[in-house]
RNA sequence: GCCGCAAUAGCUCAGCCGGUAGAGCACCGCAUUCGUAAUGCGGGGGUCGGGGGUUCGAGUCCCUCUUGCGGCACCA
């Protein structure tokens, strides 16, 4: 019989013989090695521990304690999640079943929704399946069988599933006991090895394929962990999660509130609103020197967007306006029944900006930056906090520039951008071109040229900056052009895009916008729309939650409380917070006839970042007892070393940097 | 927008088979002057999200609208 050789990860070389199955080989090995190998890589890739071998190759065998065996784990538990879904309710169409972050999901067709005591339901039936622990068979099947047979089933879902494997293609089935799914695998070798760390998290709709149009389906969503330790970890983070979430620490630090009446609109507190002016301040300073800061106007008329090709393309999401006696009289012609847009952008009122006066080469670049509020009608349930909101304010700019220009230009956003995610904390950014989308405006050689130019630049920015990741965005960029998109990952691992840099030769096209070359030629310049933070009120949400409200001195609306244990110390604390607030810093007082553990624990809770404790001692010796938040321990220091110091700290990275 | 769930005092929540609302915190008043995460006592506060229906009677059941929550779809 034929040999062949594997080589194992620690370089050790095994002769075995052709076609014996990675279980085989792992038996020959140690009955022990066999018992706990639940799947294998071959030339790195994941396999099934029953696949053949057939050629010379790297062999890792896989236990479930290892880390490539926690997505077999998660797939085999949608496999699970599938049988006792379809032994709970029999007729229940089965779809796809993928693994997700952490875990997995399910879509199934059911025409009765399920109902929240489904889910332990389900649970529990899981359990029952995984102690059975069946044995994961895979068979190779025609496709004519598998259409037969899922056919037969009434499985409509997957016979579509299976008309869509490539021809060439083998249509693999798994068995787990008598219940079977179609599957590119691989899975572990039988049920039993799920375990138990896994759990249900929430059911809600999706869509067969994604597709809007298409058929409704329900979706399971589960975590899977090789064990009950990871699986408490992972639980007990989202539950940390859930304590900073922005909406809730947003009331609790009194920042903002939202009500009925404007959905999706933000009603910024006095503490809130500071720290916005704290974030526009900050960019204002960025911008100086480079940018000129200007206003267009909030509502423009509709024909101005029919241009810019918004209205044709965004229609659904822009809120149009008339005077409220052209609503009420849509039909006397007497009144002005203009209709404008609210501005869903600011580039088209930026484009109206630079064509105002004749532009030569010798104004190029202008770079045009405002801090635009744009309202949005956006779908009733993307809204989401200060997340996801109908009207926001954008860090935005244009530059119009020449061809020539338009790489250094990137360059310099670029290095704006790094240098501003760093002063909020953010290390890690990963920067991807988007491309070209299926639906899009221009020609194919202006794309091609375009994405071009930006690939060039993406590998120019990583050369130069090693903190950047980067990847591509298929068919990700905007109708008009290609684009950046800039996304950091918070204090707790998650991702976020905030930042983008979009080119554009398509605006200046559609308004014939040009200037005065050195030639004395009428040239068209190309646009480049960019924002840094994207939405501040996004932004904001992104730091009150990556900071869990424990924002750094320079961002706190209020940096301190001077708080007396005793109205005879009321006096001095006043005078401290005078003091206080002659060196720029923002401070409150609270001389409540309270005791001081109540001041602690509120303004702890109100994530006040330093409070300033006076009693009778520190109003006798010009003194304060600094408590941080977060410790239960405080210095005494005089109050003008406190103020220095908090001065220093309360100093923006920016003007530290000078 | 779609699927599901929810909406009760400023906040967090209880309120059973339908019988006309309750707690804690917050707020107000009084007492207390106290050394680093809740001082005590007293008081006020609700068209139970809006509208309609069933019923002798609706916070509770039904319909509908609005808003929110979890996803999906969308995100210039």
């Amino acid at each position: 019989m034929a040999e062949i050789t594997l080589t194992f990860p620690d370089g050790a070389k095994r002769a075995v013989p052709k076609g014996a199955s990675g279980i085989e080989v792992a038996k020959s090995i140690a009955p022990s090695l066999a018992k706990r190998t639940v799947a294998m890589v071959l030339d790195g890739v994941l396999m099934d521990a029953a696949d053949p071998i057939e050629h010379d190759a790297a062999i890792k065998f896989v236990a479930r304690t290892d880390p490539e065996a926690l997505e077999l784990i998660r797939h085999d538990c949608a496999h699970v999640l599938a049988e006792a879904v379809q032994d709970l309710w029999p007729g229940t169409q089965v779809t796809i079943g993928p693994v997700i972050e952490n875990g997995f999901f399910y879509d199934f067709a059911k025409a009765e929704p399920f109902h929240p005591d489904d889910l332990p339901r389900i649970e529990k039936r899981m359990r029952e399946i995984i102690a059975k622990s069946a044995p994961f068979a895979k068979e190779v099947w025609g496709r004519d069988k598998a259409k037969a047979f899922f056919e037969e089933k009434g499985e409509h879902f997957k016979v579509e599933l299976v008309d869509a494997i490539p021809a060439g293609e083998d249509v693999k089935i798994y068995k787990q006991g008598e219940w079977l799914d179609l599957c590119r695998g691989p899975h572990m070798t039988s049920t039993g090895q799920i375990g138990n760390a896994f759990k249900l998290q929430r059911f809600s709709g999706s869509y067969w394929r994604g597709d809007a149009q298409g058929p409704q389906l329900q979706r399971i969503y589960g975590t899977a962990w090789a064990s009950d330790k990871d699986l408490a970890a992972h639980l007990h983070m989202l539950e940390e999660a859930e304590k900073r979430d922005h909406r809730k620490l947003g009331r609790e630090m009194d920042l903002y509130h939202f009500q009925e009446e404007g959905p999706g609109t933000v009603f910024w507190h006095a503490k809130g609103w500071t720290l916005f002016q704290a974030l526009v301040s900050y960019m204002r300073r960025r911008l100086a020197g480079d940018y000129d800061e200007v206003n267009a106007p909030q509502v423009l008329d509709k024909s101005l967007w029919e241009t810019s090709g918004h209205w044709g393309w965004y229609q659904d999401n822009m809120f149009a306006v008339k005077s409220a006696s052209a609503f009420e009289n849509p039909r006397d012609e007497a009144r002005d029944q203009r209709v404008f847009a609210l501005k869903p952008m600011n580039c088209p009122g930026h484009v109206q900006l630079f064509k105002f006066g004749l532009k030569s080469y010798r104004d190029l670049p202008v770079r045009l930056a405002e801090f635009g509020c744009v309202h949005r009608y956006e779908a009733s349930g993307a809204l989401h906090g200060l997340m996801r909101v109908r009207a926001f304010t954008q860090d935005d700019a244009h530059v119009f520039c020449t061809e020539d220009q338009l790489e250094a230009e990137c360059l310099k956003i670029n290095d704006l951008m790094m240098s501003v995610y760093k002063d909020f904390g953010f290390q890690e950014v990963t920067v991807k071109l988007a491309t070209r989308p299926e639906k899009r405006v221009g020609t194919d050689a202006m794309w091609d040229h375009a994405e071009n130019i930006l690939r060039k630049v993406l590998a120019k920015m990583a050369a130069e900056d090693s903190r950047i990741k980067t990847g591509i965005n298929e068919g990700e960029g905007t109708f008009y052009g290609p684009k950046f998109e800039y996304t950091l990952r918070d204090a707790i691992g998650r991702e976020w895009q905030c930042g983008t840099t979009q080119v554009d030769f398509n605006l200046p096209a559609r308004f014939g916008i040009f200037f005065v070359d050195a030639d004395g030629e009428k040239k068209q310049p190309v646009m480049v729309h960019r924002a840094i933070c994207g939405s501040l009120e996004r932004f904001l949400g992104i730091l009150i939650e990556s900071t869990g409200g424990h924002l750094p001195l320079w961002l706190a609306p209020v940096q301190a409380v001077v708080a007396t244990i005793v109205s005879d110390a009321d006096q001095y604390a006043n005078e401290a917070v005078k003091a206080l607030r002659k060196a720029g810093l923002r401070v409150e007082t609270d001389l409540r006839n309270e005791k001081i553990n109540y001041k602690v624990r509120e303004h702890s809770l109100a994530k006040v970042p330093v409070l300033l404790v006076v009693g009778k001692r520190e109003a006798e010796e010009r003194k304060v007892s600094v408590r941080r938040l977060g410790s239960d321990k405080s210095t005494v220091m005089s109050l003008d070393e406190a103020i220095a110091a908090l001065k220093e700290e309360a100093t923006p990275p920016d003007l530290k940097r000078d």
